[in-house]
DNA sequence: GGATGTGAAAAACTTCACAGCG
DNA sequence: CGCTGTGAAGTTTTTCACATCC
C-alpha cells in the first residue's frame, strides 16, 4: 500500500505500461524486457526498472518480466482489483461520449448515474441509468455509493459542483470543465482541458517545433 | 521567438493563465498580482514570475500586470496570433462532441475537414464540413493546408494514420487513442488518454488519498 | 510601500552505471 | 551471460529570498 510519495508521473508510465503488457499478453508473449516494454512506452529502460522499483521487484535478472504476472501486480498497484462506482455530471454530447467508452466499463468503472439540470435531459435513458435531476445530487452519491465524479458541465457551474461533491465525501473528480477547481488537500482532481493542448501544440508550431 | 526550450509545464501553465485574464477582462479589472494570478491557477506567485520571465518583463513593480496587455502578450508567446487549419481523424461520437465545443472556434483552430472509413458516415454533413473518405487523407491535408490533426479513431489503425500524416507534413497531432504514437522528433504529440486519468485516481483512492 | 524579476538553493525527477542474481 | 534493481550522478523544475524599480 506504500505511504512514501509517489510522483504522478510515474503513476501515469504505470498505467501504461499495464495497457502495453495487456496488449502483449492477448499476443500470448510470456516474457519481456525493461527494454521492451520502454521503447512501446515511448520512455527508457532505466525509467522502466525505477518506476516499477517502487513498489517491488517483479522481474527476474537475465529474464525479463512475466507479462501477465506483472500486469496483475500493476493492476493491485494502481488499485484496479475492484471496480469503482462513478457519477457522471452533464448529459452533453461529451458525456455521451463517454459512456459509450467501451473501455471504460472493461477498466473497472461503472458508471452509475448522470445528473443535468436541463429538464430536456432529464429523465432521457442512457444505457443501463436514467439522466437525473442535479438537484438530487447528494442524495443520489449517497444511494448509489459514488466514488469519482466526472464532470462534464459548463465551466461556470463546476466549482458550486465540485463543492457539493466534496459535502457528500466524493474524493476524486475528473474535470472537463476548462476552469480550475479548488478543492481541499484530500480530494484528488484530474483536469482534461482540451483548450490547453491545442495552445501547447500551437505554442510547439510557433516555435518551429524544430526541437 | 526564443530558442531555449521551454519546460512543457511552463507552456500549459501559461495557457491556463490567459483563460483565467480573458474571464478577468471580461469582469473589467485592470490590474492584477503574480499572487492573485497564481491563486486561480492553482499554483505560486514565484512560479507565475518564473513562468513569464523567461519571455520578457511585463510587470509593473509595485503594482502587477495588466490583464489585457498580459493577456496579448501570451497569445503572442502561444503563437494564438493567427488561426489553425484543424483536421479530425474519425467521425464518431467523441469527434462530434470536439466539433460542438465551443470554444474551439473561439480560441482560432478551425475544423476544415472530418474523415472516417465507414461508408455510412461518409458523406454527412458536420456542421460546415462533410464527412469524407480517409483514403482522400493525402489529397485533403493538401488542399485544405491542414496543420493540426485530431486522432479519434480506434487504437488499432491510430499508428498507420500519423505514419501517413507525417508525409503528409503534419507536424502536431492531438492524439485521444489509448496508444503511445511513434513520430520523429520534429512531430509533437500530445496524448489524452482517458482510461490513464482514470487510473490515476483510481490509485489515488486506492492509496487512502490522504496526502 | 509593494510587487516584480531573478540568481541561488532546494526539491523532484531522470539517467547512468554497475553490482548482483537467475 | 543477460537483464534486473538501485545507489549515485546529473538534469530539470520549483521554491526561496531579496535587490530592484515604479
Amino acid at each position: 500500500m506504500l505511504s512514501r510519495k509517489i510522483a504522478e508521473s510515474t503513476v501515469r508510465r504505470l498505467a501504461i505500461y499495464l495497457r502495453l503488457l495487456e496488449e502483449f499478453d492477448g499476443k500470448g508473449a510470456a516474457t519481456l524486457s525493461s527494454e521492451v516494454l520502454a521503447r512501446r512506452a515511448g520512455t527508457t529502460s532505466a525509467q522502466v526498472r525505477k518506476d516499477l522499483s517502487f513498489f517491488g521487484s517483479f522481474g527476474k535478472r537475465g529474464l525479463g518480466y512475466d507479462a501477465r504476472a506483472l500486469a496483475v501486480q500493476l493492476r493491485k498497484i494502481l488499485g484496479l482489483t475492484r471496480r469503482y462506482r462513478v457519477l457522471l455530471l452533464g448529459a452533453g454530447r461529451l458525456a455521451g461520449a463517454l459512456v459509450q467508452y467501451a473501455r471504460f466499463a472493461e477498466s473497472g468503472f461503472d458508471i452509475v448515474a448522470v445528473v443535468d439540470k436541463d429538464p430536456q435531459k432529464i429523465g432521457n435513458r442512457w444505457g443501463e441509468v436514467v439522466v437525473e435531476d442535479v438537484k438530487q445530487l447528494e442524495t443520489l452519491v449517497r444511494e448509489k455509493h459514488v466514488e469519482i465524479a466526472i464532470l462534464v458541465t459548463p465551466a461556470e457551474s463546476a466549482q458550486e459542483l465540485v463543492d457539493r461533491l466534496i459535502t457528500c465525501g466524493i474524493h476524486a473528480v475528473l474535470n472537463f470543465a476548462p476552469v480550475q477547481l479548488h478543492v481541499p488537500d484530500d480530494v484528488e482532481v484530474k483536469n482534461v482541458n482540451l483548450a490547453v493542448e491545442l495552445e501547447t501544440l500551437s505554442y510547439a508550431l510557433h516555435h518551429h517545433s524544430a526541437r
